[in-house]
DNA sequence: TCTGGGGTCCTAGTACGA
DNA sequence: TCTGTCGTACTAGGACCC
């Protein structure tokens, strides 16, 4: 705690949704919300509008439809996130070299450390100062807290909310706090609000009158501790700019819960996969695979194995991650996989391997001997188990090499447990694939002038009556999902790569509900011209696409082998919406603009966005 | 139509070697 | 050398945050 309030907390507001109303003119001052759209979706961010009619972050996307139907709907866009997220970044290091990120859109800042501010009038000025540039670059608002520590300027944050500045004096943080709820305190979540209630503690007073020794009993030495300080308003945790990942993870909850083993087998493969990429990407690797399974009662656990070694060899991992699947039991139904991997170091088992074997090389000494040995010594290889001397030294032999678990699995590295992760990926769970091809309900082609779907609307939002025309209701249909028969046909084509059986979830739950949201909308065809034989892509809601002679716009809605595009772009008015055939080829995905134009801080080359987010639109679990 | 995905940190039990 | 103790790994689960 210092005696200035120098430290700062920024966290922008409703920041994905905010993101999303400054990209889509047409969506501001509306309702908007932001998560998952599929059967299992939840909250991400709520707008402002949104949340009045009582959406918040984590709510289950059903019941915020049954509160607000008819909000926008979007699936998130990291990649627009990310890229205004490093613009505020940039800001904030304007301010002082130490800056700690907490997420896309919250950071601390020691303003004393940049030299930007010794004192409060100087660290308010600092603060308004940030909180105007900010929205000059983004066109976003932020909410700023000022205090002598971490925990208060977060705090202070908070209570700025939105779009506004708060600045705890030090020295009355006690007589602030004191009334307030312990839910306020970061750390306090619904748990140990009800375990200090039943204790009879429901302020932070409480908490600071209880004295530490009774915390502790309570919540255990950490907890106990780390409360008792805050709620005495003691906190001295400096600002710390860089801290690295302690583990990748990768994880999916399935539309419909998995039954068939083996296609549970097949998706903890490709979770795998996904892991080790990410984890390659960052140029990392790991020593213990852990798999998480929550089951259909919403029952979760982990298993994990750690390896001798650090690696990032996706069959290692895989094989890892499989050999701790066969432990599960997994009747009843799957709801969710995932693997990760923690124990991060920057090199491989493998390198080392590498490195040794070169050495030795060198010396000229027989090749295969040099790299076993090599391999053992392992010079720098985090330990095999506590002891220096020993499980480790005498084990040159392990024949799997990296990878091969500390533990019991009596692994031999090339055994396959009930020999089942060789097995060909065989179609899934029974969804038939169906013929592919021109067939069935396919609107026809019309004549390729282009109708206005939905037509110019009064102050150009998409307020309207909500009918089934409301294009943001429409937004979700047939997303990334199958629709009827006729879209199934089309969509299968484009997932070729996945097998017959695609991606999809289970079963036919899914179908029913699609082909009847877009029954409605079967009739009217849009009209443009066609691709002759190539693949209808898929286009999420939300996305950016440029047309070759409309322009800049986004994704409405599709559907039924069509697609709803609103053209507008962050600095115009609000657009009108036309519709296309999915694969019309004057159509095309684009990166998304910056929010104010003309920001040099925009980044020159975003990351693929269409392989962090689509990816799978269409396979989503 | 109930409950995401990416993380962090902590606790407790067990095993093991010194 | 035996035994109790201690520190460290490992594993599993849970709370919390955005
Ligand atoms: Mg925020």
């Amino acid at each position: 705690m210092r005696a200035a309030p120098t430290i700062l907390h920024l966290d922008m507001d409703a920041f994905f949704a905010a993101a999303e109303q400054a990209a889509k003119p047409s969506l501001r001052g509306k309702p908007v919300i932001v998560g998952g759209l599929g059967p299992r979706g939840v909250v991400a961010t709520a707008s402002y509008e949104a949340r009045r009619f009582g959406v918040h972050s984590a709510m289950p996307m059903a019941q915020a439809r049954r509160l607000a139907p008819n909000a926008a709907y979007l699936v998130p866009r990291f990649s627009l996130y990310r890229a205004v997220s490093e613009q505020v970044m940039e800001l904030l290091r304007g301010l002082s070299p130490l800056v700690e990120p907490l997420s896309l859109d919250e950071a601390f800042v020691d303003l004393e450390a940049g030299g930007s501010a010794h004192d409060a009038v100087g660290a308010r000025a600092a603060g308004e100062q940030l909180r105007r540039d900010i929205h000059a670059v983004t066109g976003l608002t932020g909410s700023v807290g000022l205090a002598g520590s971490k925990m208060l300027a977060k705090i202070a944050s908070e209570e700025a909310k939105p779009d506004g500045l708060v600045l705890i004096e030090p020295g009355t943080e006690r007589e602030l706090l004191g009334p307030k709820s312990v839910r306020i305190l970061p750390g306090v979540g619904p748990a140990t609000g009800e375990h200090l209630r039943r204790a009879g503690m429901t302020t932070v007073a409480d908490l600071a009158a209880a004295g530490e020794d009774e915390l502790v009993r309570l919540l255990g030495r950490a907890h106990g501790e780390s409360l008792y300080r805050m709620a005495m308003g003691y906190d001295d945790r400096p600002v710390v700019a860089e801290r690295d990942a302690k583990s990748v993870s990768v994880e999916d909850t399935f539309d419909v819960d998995l039954h068939d083993r083996v296609r549970v087998r097949m998706e903890v493969e490709r979770l795998a996969e996904r892991c080790v990429q990410r984890l390659r990407g960052a140029g990392r690797s790991g020593r213990t695979v852990v798999l998480k399974v929550r089951r259909y009662d919403f029952s979760t656990l982990t298993r994990s194995e750690t390896l001798r070694g650090p690696t990032d060899d996706p069959v290692v991992v895989r094989e890892a991650a499989a050999r701790l699947l066969e432990a599960v039991d997994t009747t009843g139904g799957v709801r969710l996989l995932g693997v990760g991997v923690t124990g991060l170091a920057d090199y491989t088992q493998e390198d080392l391997f590498a490195q040794a074997a070169a050495e030795a090389a060198e010396r000229a000494v027989g090749e295969r001997d040099a790299v076993e040995r090599a391999g053992a010594a392992g010079a720098g290889v985090p330990a095999a188990h506590s002891g220096a001397g020993g499980t480790g030294s005498g084990e040159s032999g392990a024949v799997g090499g990296p990878g091969v678990p500390v533990g019991p699995p009596e692994v031999d590295g090339r055994a396959r447990p009930g020999g089942s992760a060789g097995a060909p990926p065989r179609q899934g769970d029974g969804v038939a694939a169906p013929p592919a091809g021109e067939s069935g309900g396919r609107p026809e082609a019309a004549p390729p002038d282009l109708r206005d779907h939905a037509g110019p609307r009064p102050g150009g939002g998409l307020g309207g009556a909500g009918g089934a025309d409301d294009g943001v209701v429409a937004a979700e249909i047939g997303l990334g999902d199958h629709g009827g028969p006729g879209v199934q046909a089309a969509s299968s084509a484009g997932e070729g790569r996945v097998g017959p059986a695609g991606g999809r979830p289970v079963s036919t739950a899914g179908e029913a509900g699609e082909a009847g949201g877009t029954a409605g909308r079967a009739g009217a065809g849009p009209d443009s011209a066609r691709m002759a034989g190539g693949e209808a892509r898929r286009w999420s809601a939300g996305e950016d696409v440029r047309h070759a002679r409309y322009g800049a716009g986004w994704v409405q809605g599709s559907g039924l082998g069509r697609v709803t595009v609103r053209f507008e772009e962050p600095g115009s008015a609000p657009g009108r919406v036309r519709t296309f055939w999915a694969d019309d080829p004057e159509l095309e995905p684009s990166d998304p603009l910056p929010l104010v134009p003309g920001q040099s801080s925009w980044p020159a080359s975003l990351p693929k966005s269409r392989s962090v987010e689509g990816g799978g639109g269409s396979a989503r679990p």
